[in-house]
RNA sequence: GGGGUGGUAGCUCAGCUGGUUAGAGCAGCGGACUCAUAAUCCGUCGGUCACGGGUUCAAGUCCCGUCCGCCCUACCA
């Protein structure tokens, strides 16, 4: 049983096809470390990801390679999805597929609620699709083809020919909750963050909402319509319902209760379908909407949105490699600002590595453990009396606590580090201003040394406590060598600054980050 | 076409409802110090706040227009 509030947190799940890449490196890290700090924050915290593996474009790439779409998503998920999570230290409680029985069994409830309450009927669909993007486009959104495609009309993303299709379809009513999501968005103004991402949606929900093509019957890759198992369902419609499957919807009651609603993390290019379907599916069944629907945004590179067809796509590893997990983690969540746009580059991640984590944390906690053994053989002294100095780095730990966890609150994460690293900088002047290697030469300061060096120490106890959701590794290493009981991940964010230990630090092998010669 | 968002020191960015000499980090330069990962600390250089008007006692901060970037959406055709 858990004593704090219910925290459930998402991240989309992603379509298996894809090659992973740093953007959902930066999803799954962002939303890592909001989940670990709820957990040290004692709140009842679930993390949810998963992966997409229904549709056309599976079932298409399956055949290709001669294989079944299941035991072709089955190797993607193996080889590329799980091994992504491990890279960046993830801390998921649950791994949802989509292909998993409890998540198809779920879904054909939450269809047939939809079906029984009124929501869904039948109609003809009649449009050109393009497999690519798995759905019907818009003549506007279409080009002639060039090439080998000359003469036809071909999708202006995938640039291949698009089919005339028509078919039975069933469609959800959507255009019911265009006035009832308006008044959400009214209600609960912090619903879809950041700001911008909220007026976008909207002006286009304030334009009217269309409903929504929901099955398809020309092939069998997906879910199957309850009440008639010539369709499945969309491949979007069904895979936005995991955030609910994963936690017992329909099945679980009282499991469902406890964890919904979400609060989504998502990249901004598929904010519409988590702000304004999924709600609206939920609405549709008298659901509670989402806590929260927040849209980060791109990695930009040279400017540009990073992308594969550009060659601009960065796999993690070409990063973790060189800096490490915890390096990949920090410089993404403390460098870009969580909901805007972000640059990239090599030297900006080489200049903040060195100058932040090196020369900065790294280092501090080497000349703090450092002293500590070489003046008083590791043992941790007590502090005596306290003077301004003292007092203030005391201060600056607790206001630093508190300012951090505000801003977590309100999913700024690159603030929240901010805030944090004020410790590490206070630390550092703090350090160099009491001068314990000047202390130590003469014992009649003995007690002043043992002041400064316990201030310190206690300071970079803290700092672990703090940094721990962000740089799990390094932070566990540091806590360690500082004597901290248990692990540091079980201490609590709101005490990062009451902490005790053995009362011995024990020196680093190594420095928590080694300075990096090569340049990238 | 409509909507959104951005254009602030070499680089990455803060500047909320307009109010003293526009800030931070990094880079650069100078100094101090030596516990530490050639580290740390202090000081310093550096900006016509895209451009042009306007409102105001006072405008990066509000209004109008222009240019440039990006995003969403529409339509002409």
């Amino acid at each position: 049983m858990s004593t704090g509030e219910s925290f459930y947190i998402t991240t989309p799940i992603f379509y298996v096809n894809d090659v992973p890449h740093i953007g959902h490196a930066y999803t799954e890290v962002a939303a890592d470390v909001l989940a670990r700090w709820h957990r040290a924050r004692g709140d009842d915290t679930w993390f949810l990801t998963g992966t997409d593996e229904h549709g056309q474009k599976i079932l298409r790439t399956a055949t290709a390679n001669d294989t079944t779409p299941q035991a072709w998503a089955d190797k993607l998920v193996s080889e590329s999805w799980l091994p992504l999570l491990n890279a960046i230290n993830i801390s998921n409680d649950d791994f949802i597929r989509t292909t998993d029985e409890r998540h198809e069994t779920s879904v054909r409830i939450f269809l047939q609620r939809l079906f029984d309450a009124g929501h869904i009927y039948t109609g003809e669909y009649k449009g050109y699709y393009c497999v690519g993007c798995e759905e019907y486009k818009q003549l506007s959104d279409l080009v002639d083809g060039t090439g080998p495609y000359e003469g036809q009309l071909v999708c202006a993303i995938h640039s291949k020919p698009v089919e005339l299709l028509e078919e039975k379809n069933y469609f959800f009513r959507m255009s019911d909750f265009a006035d009832r999501l308006l008044a959400l968005y009214e209600e609960q103004p912090d619903f879809i963050q950041p700001e911008s991402a909220r007026n976008e949606v909207i002006s286009f929900v304030k334009r009217g909402l269309d409903d929504l093509s929901i099955s398809r019957s020309s092939f069998d890759w997906g879910v199957k319509i309850p009440w008639d198992d010539s369709h499945i369902v969309y491949v979007w419609f069904e895979a936005l319902m995991n955030y609910a499957t994963a936690v017992g919807y329909g099945v679980d009651d009282e499991l469902f209760a406890r964890r919904w609603p979400a609060t989504h993390i998502v990249g901004k290019d598929i904010l519409r379908f988590h702000a304004v379907i999924w709600p609206a599916m939920l609405l549709a069944l008298d659901e509670k909407p989402p806590a929260r629907v927040f849209g980060h945004g791109w990695l930009l590179v040279g400017g540009e949105k990073m992308s594969k067809s550009k060659l601009t796509g960065i796999a993690p590893q070409a990063i973790t490699d060189t800096f490490g997990v915890d390096a990949f983690r920090y410089y993404f969540l403390r460098a870009i600002a969580f909901g805007q746009d972000g640059s990239f580059s090599w030297e900006d991640l080489s200049a903040r590595y060195q100058a932040e984590l090196a020369n900065g944390f790294g280092n501090l906690a080497s000349r703090v453990i450092a002293m500590v053994s070489r003046y008083r053989d590791g043992a941790i002294p007590a502090a005596g009396e306290l003077t301004a100095a003292d007092e203030r780095v005391r201060t600056v730990a607790r206001e630093v606590t508190a300012t951090a966890d505000a801003a977590i609150d309100r999913l700024a994460i690159h603030e929240s580090i901010a805030a944090i690293w004020q410790l590490v900088d206070e630390l550092n002047g703090y350090i160099t201003s009491q001068e314990p290697w000047a202390l130590a030469k003469d014992p009649a300061n003995s007690g002043r040394l043992d002041t400064v060096l316990a201030t310190a120490v206690h300071g970079l106890g803290t700092l672990a406590v703090l940094l721990a959701p962000v740089i799990p590794d390094a932070a566990g290493t540091l806590w360690a060598a500082l004597g901290g009981s248990g692990a540091v991940s079980e201490q609590r964010i709101g005490s990062a600054d009451e902490w005790s230990g053995s009362g011995a630090v024990t020196p680093l092998e190594r420095p928590l980050f080694p300075r990096i010669e090569v340049t990238a």
